[in-house]
DNA sequence: CATTAACTAGTCCTTTTGGACTAGTGTGTT
DNA sequence: AACACACTAGTCCAAAAGGACTAGTTAATG
């Protein structure tokens, strides 16, 4: 276990510059790499990192969504969470979609690095209960606003959240299909799969159910 | 200036630990001390120090209440204020307060040290508008965010700042008319008029315009 | 190997949106 | 009275968006 290479996603500067330097105290590290927020991260032109540190709170697409593209862009890299609240919603949303971990931002450098040893060397935290929890955490997930019959509810692909992080960013399909080397009649597609699977029909109501959601925050 | 020394208080240890290394890269700072709470840095036990460092959010006594007690317990140790977010009155409050500085936790190590310096130095950031509270109510809160440059902000009238509104409710023309009880024409008239207030050429990039402003919140 | 799902790309068509106009009606202000 | 301004309503036009399709490619899965 050498010559390691970590990618920190927060959308604060001074914590992903904070959370580096603590990180290359390690001799092992080799090299920490930071990115702004996921959409960022994800057009990284680079090998897979070893681990993956992402927040969990941030302007745009969040962590959680978050994890389902970068798992897409890195398939083997472990992701730690990181999160300032210690609700357990939070947590246990994380750890279905797949994190290897759950760090509060409150923990210290020791337990950082404890926590990063036990991720590398294969004990993911709480991964004991993570294969029954992945149907119904998942269907948990947005079940809390269905309370009326709210059928339209599968999950979006990482293509779809990306298209839909875009649209939330006052994107039109032209500039999104330019950003994702694209064309627009794909991006439409993926427009429209976004629109039916949110249960809307119009850009602009995705962007405010996105928000209800909790799939993009401000 | 030589042997200065810091004060941090953020309830997140990792986020302390981060910021006391940024700050130490400055060969003038002799040391940086830490505290997670307002109370644990009123109970130390310590000389004045040049500069203190405080979080606005944290749980038990937050930042903005932090102020009045820390300005008794340090009364010459200017203050900067550290936020996540980037919600004005969080600033206003905070500068209404007595705090020397306002920072973002998204700003720079460079930004940092540079505002920094200029608190050291004596010049109070943004501190020039403090006298003038009966504008900021009905005027625009913006002119205080000028490290990051916005430009078009002329100021909404109640109509358009209601049609917003429903524009960010994800309405459609023909909805809002409905709703407002006039015509989908007028209705076009007040989100042109809206759109180039905000400085923008689509709804839904003014819905991310109004969210980032504060405009309207959900 | 067959199947499925996702991503891609396209067409055709309708509705919506937004810009650039003109203009009438109140409501204040000077 | 004159003026400014907001709100109203309209037209014309171009661009954008969205629905309903068909279809090829790739990756994963059984």
């Amino acid at each position: 276990m050498s010559a390691q290479r970590f990618l920190i996603v927060d959308d604060h500067a001074l914590f992903r510059t904070g959370l580096s330097m603590i990180l290359q105290q390690d001799e092992s590290v080799a090299e920490v790499i930071e990115a702004g927020s996921v959409l960022e991260a994800k057009n990284l032109t680079l090998d897979l990192p070893n681990l993956l540190l992402l927040d969990i709170q941030m302007p745009g697409l969040t962590g959680i969504e978050g994890i389902t593209i970068l798992k897409d862009r890195f398939p083997m890299t472990p992701i730690i969470m990181l999160s300032s609240s210690d609700k357990p919603q939070d947590k246990q949303l994380a750890l279905a979609q797949g994190a290897a971990a759950f760090l509060n931002k409150a923990a210290t450098a020791e337990e950082i690095h404890r926590v990063i040893k036990q991720v590398l060397t294969g004990n993911l935290v709480d991964d004991n209960h993570l294969s029954k929890q992945e149907n119904t955490l998942n269907n948990k997930h947005r079940q809390s606003s269905s309370m009326i019959g709210d059928e339209s509810d599968k999950k979006l692909t990482a293509r779809q959240l990306e298209v839909l992080a875009l649209i939330c960013e006052g994107k039109s399909n032209k500039l999104i299909a330019r950003e994702l080397n694209v064309s627009e009649n794909t991006v439409r597609g993926h427009v429209s799969s976004v629109l039916s699977c949110l249960g809307v029909s119009r850009r602009s109501e995705a962007i405010m159910v996105a928000q209800k959601q909790g799939i993009i925050s401000y």
